[in-house]
DNA sequence: TTTT
DNA sequence: TTTT
């Protein structure tokens, strides 16, 4: 019912970008998240660093394309998806990895290792279906969507022509 | 860049569902989350209930005013808005609400005060622009979006057609 | 840097709860989320079920033992684990887990599998280090801590004694 | 039940850090979350600017101090809290804050307008109860706790001494 | 393997 | 104003 995946982290290496037979962009992103835990054997502190396997589509690939390489801290927003393959031995194995539906670049744009004179964005499936900018963030300028829009079986919520005309 | 709240909690009263002049419908639902908190000074567990106003728009509105009743469990995700009005003294008000973009019902269809034979359903805008279903879940049947699907400059993150066939 | 992951689902079987050689509880718990998707190919909405495993140590694991059964609908909020291991062929493997930090039974009491009389809890390191209660909720009489409290090396924000004397 | 915020945005000014009259550590900080809309009206994209009120106490108030200013980029997880005040006209005022529970700063160690020279943490009540560190991030050294640890109700969720000898 |  |  509710699948949901939060990260910050930097990427170990640079992303993968694909496409597929379909003609469909797709990017794979290495994530480190790291934290401290007291280890109650030993009474330190030590550090875990978890390794997260990221997959973004379309757009969001894209924009892993254009802006994101190793070293980018950024922002996913995803969910869980667990894959089933057969390795070479024929047996089953699982891969676990995060479908994302936002990404954000942190950080100035200065600290983005593919800033090199080009913007750079947030982007995701907004809420509202229509969000798709960076704050405190050099802008993508043309979020050119790597798809049509397709047609929406529920409207997202939306704030109202005038928010200032609730009728409460 | 991240503005997002993610609410679990009881529905206070029956909600109020009502429609603005241009004819779009909207929902207020007044929710509970209720914490315990030790208290430093008398050293003692405490009870504290936060109540939040939710505002919920056309399609969501709906499901609300179908499902939603005093009582209720629910799951809600949204951002945070302010919003500025002017009293009778014609002073300047805040007013802090939180925008809906999604809504689960919570527990079994049985415990659902509205769930007089009639299904409910989850709803809201799915990350893959998609999604409108509830698990666990009896279905809403016709997701009537209140508005017809407007354009969306950045496609959301989708699947491809065959997850299998993932080039990497 | 921020790892969290936050569930809503289904338990599709009896937990399973154990304790370690060095007598620490631990109970592992799969957990269903179902989503529906649009299929781009078919045109037509499908379902996707999607299964966590979760595991919880100490008083988490006590909770789960007392009060989640087969069908239960839970909350989980946690952080992804990878932990790696050697199959019988001697072949590194990954699984991915949930490590759960918090959890909440949802729906009425009347709904819980387990409740057959006895009270049941949420339960979790609560952020204040203090919370450990449930609402909406069926109370934990005594939440027996399964270890010792810990030195703290970082003081958790609590609210002050007073929250009424904020200095600003 | 669940009441959890998570931004993350840039400080719009100066914090303001006090001591409370009990001697407890306080820090407000005005945190802007940018996003863009698309305006059914206009047919257009606007951009959207919400400004939070953010509470941080003890140790949090403390890191706020060191290395939080005016244009500092942050994340913050943490709870709605509505405080009630009486305004000069004696009438109730509400006012919504965010009670945060963790913090991190973001962006690499140059962006931080406090880092002349000094390291910059992350910081928070962790999960674990134990974790007070930063990834992709200068650490602090020495995380002092503005507080004596407190006993703690309910144990946190720490993974057991050897994590290999899981009885799964 | 859950739930509707 | 909810829930236990």
């Amino acid at each position: 019912m509710v699948n949901k995946v939060i990260l910050i982290g930097n990427v170990g290496l640079d992303p993968e970008v694909r496409t597929t037979e379909g003609g469909v962009k797709v990017a794979r992103v290495r994530l480190a998240t790291t934290e401290r835990l007291f280890d109650r054997a030993s009474n330190e502190t030590k550090e875990h660093t978890e390794w997260h396997t990221i997959t973004l589509w379309r757009g969001l690939a894209d924009v892993v394309d254009r802006f994101v390489r190793k070293g980018s801290q950024i922002y996913i927003e995803g969910r869980l998806r667990t894959r089933e393959w057969m390795d070479k031995d024929n047996n089953k194995r699982y891969t676990t990895e995060i479908l994302a539906d936002t990404m954000n670049l942190l950080g100035r744009r200065s600290d983005n290792p593919a800033s090199d004179g080009a913007p750079a964005p947030s982007y995701g499936a907004q809420p509202q279906g229509a969000s798709y900018g960076q704050q405190g963030g050099y802008q993508q300028q043309t979020p050119r969507p790597a798809a049509a829009p397709q047609p929406q079986p529920a409207a997202p919520s939306v704030p109202a022509d005038d928010p200032d005309d609730l009728p409460f």
